[in-house]
DNA sequence: CTGTTAGCGCATTCAC
DNA sequence: GTGAATGCGCTAACAG
């Protein structure tokens, strides 16, 4: 005696079968229906989408995934949702596929090359349709996995090297050369840098080496530099410019590798009474809201992270094949004047 | 002639039945292996190991998830990401997640329960292990669903109400209660309130009318209020501060809906000469990191946005089958004395 | 501890 | 425009 029909789960989930004998048609002209594929008589798909109402039919995925080789599911790896950063970028991704069949599936890296590769992996499992990651620089398990996968790959943020298909972002390096040019070229002299201890955050070494060789060109370099030992934020910030001042009186401009810590650099401004600009430049990255909408507007560099997520996951739906040579997007930056410096 | 196996898809994707030949072993004995379930001897996991390692096997998580009736997806559904405040419950989400075989799916539903409701149902399509979503207010398809779903089901944020299987979060309505209390108590009597406009936000609502309940208590009542007419945003606190002040210039205190707007109104004091808590009490709501990095500490609620992920994400792994019972989990809530208020 | 058998729910292929 | 047959890759259920 043959095992009852889905003996081992819920009997209540209508299936496919269930839409099709009730709407009386076979199942592949529900399926097409339901994926309005084909060409299908009017009435026949109305009483196909009835059945489907009437039922409460949810197609089930998995199924469609495992029949037809492939999913509508979009892999996501970002380093880290803490930094509003990556939420912008996410957002992005979201506006593009928004009335597409596409969901977005997230990781978090934690700025980990392993964390990536691992994550990476179980994200293959479902056979995404294609794959966001942060960056160039992947393990070399992930970067084979990503070289020989069926999904269309977009590296976002950074350009400075050889993507997998598409990359999608800005020049790093030279957004800290431009820091440096512009800084110099208003005058300042004697810089500080404030690093924090992400030292797997290869676009704020790049800024920072951008930033190097443009004080280079002027026959300058860095006074001081202070690592954070603990991750990046206001707090982090306001404390290693006091550390920074305390040890450098004389620095006349202070370079943040992000807004949240040059936020704190002038909270310790204010606090300490120093004045922020004629004293002291204060210089981020990124042109968050806030920075803006201070008295006095933060000196900082605006990178694109909506139009980044937007971008590169419009990009990757244009086609599923990828295509035979390698794409790079970039989205540019601006200089934001600021009363900051 | 039968048609060649995997006729419409890449060849070089090996499957089980490829890991198990390699070992020797039949497939359900590779697959216990891969899952790690089930009793086998020693030797044979290593070969199958081996073989597994030797091939670069992925597992298909569509094909398991339909043999099995359950994948290890968990749908989270969020409001915005854009405010930090669900970014941390993301990362409490995947603190709780991490080391176990389960992966967020990650929806954003822009505080609107029918944007809610379509994702919802596309998300079921993949036969989630549990569903999380943002309070307990959801249109009666998405509550069906939820309710009637082979899920389990944590409802975040907002404990103010019934859940369908888990609530995680703090009533709003009393952190409003306490907010009022707290600042009448220190002597502020007349309120002015700067709300923004997104209207479905019921917990920034429920906030509002706690305070408004604690104010009535002591006798008083709001004297003015100011709908920004734009989503919540530093800029939003600040422009609402200053259309407040202009026709009423009599208020001592002011009550934002959050850190981000206080920031705003703390920036139009500094930008107009007043002197916060002196002349006008500033009061947030989250606790922010950034509020509290500021020379004078935002005086503020703290929300445990973490925690209440976290913690929802570990009830949900304890079961796969609802408990008869509904649990409900009050992570609380801390006043910030700060000293803007 | 290991294997055999029988599907999961859907989409592809080809025929009509 | 529609349908029948077939199998995607894996795992539940039992038997040994």
């Amino acid at each position: 005696m043959p095992r009852k029909r889905n003996a081992h789960r819920s009997p209540d989930m209508p299936t496919l079968a269930d839409v099709a004998r009730l709407a009386g048609v076979s199942e592949i002209t529900a399926s097409r229906v339901v994926r309005a594929q084909g060409p299908i008589a009017d009435s026949t798909r109305a009483r196909v989408l009835t059945a489907i109402a009437e039922l409460g039919y949810i197609p089930n995925r998995a199924a469609g995934t495992l029949a037809s080789a492939g999913s509508t599911l979009m892999s996501v790896l970002l380093p880290s949702l803490s930094n509003i950063v990556f939420p912008d970028v996410l957002r992005g991704i979201h506006t593009a596929l928004t009335e597409t069949a596409f969901q977005p599936v997230i990781g978090v890296t934690d700025y980990d090359p392993l964390i990536e590769e691992r994550i990476l992996v179980s994200f293959l499992a479902w056979q995404p349709a294609a794959v966001i990651v942060a960056g160039l620089h992947h393990t070399p398990t992930a970067r084979r996995h990503l070289e020989h996968g069926r999904f269309r790959v977009a590296e976002l943020m950074d350009i400075d090297g050889e993507p997998v298909d598409i990359a999608v972002g800005m020049s790093h390096r030279q957004a800290g050369y431009e820091t440096g040019k512009h800084l110099v070229q208003r005058g300042y002299r004697r810089f500080g840098y404030a690093r924090h201890n992400v030292t797997t955050d290869d676009r704020a070494s790049a800024r920072y080496e951008g930033l190097c060789s443009a004080l280079q060109e002027a026959g300058l370099s860095l006074v001081a530099e202070h690592c954070y030992p603990d991750a990046s934020s206001t707090k982090a910030g306001r404390d290693a410019l006091a550390i920074l001042l305390a040890a450098h009186p004389d620095l006349d401009v202070v370079v943040f590798p992000n807004d949240d810590m040059a936020m704190g650099g002038i909270f310790h401004c204010m606090y300490a009474g120093i004045a922020v600009k004629e004293k002291l430049g204060i210089f981020g990255f990124n042109g968050l809201d806030i920075g803006q909408a201070m008295p006095m507007p933060l000196s900082t560099i605006l990178s694109k992270r909506f139009l980044i997520g937007k971008t590169a996951a419009e990009k990757l739906l244009e086609s599923r094949e990828r295509p035979a040579e390698k794409t790079i997007i970039n989205t540019g930056f601006d200089i934001i004047e600021g009363a900051t410096a």
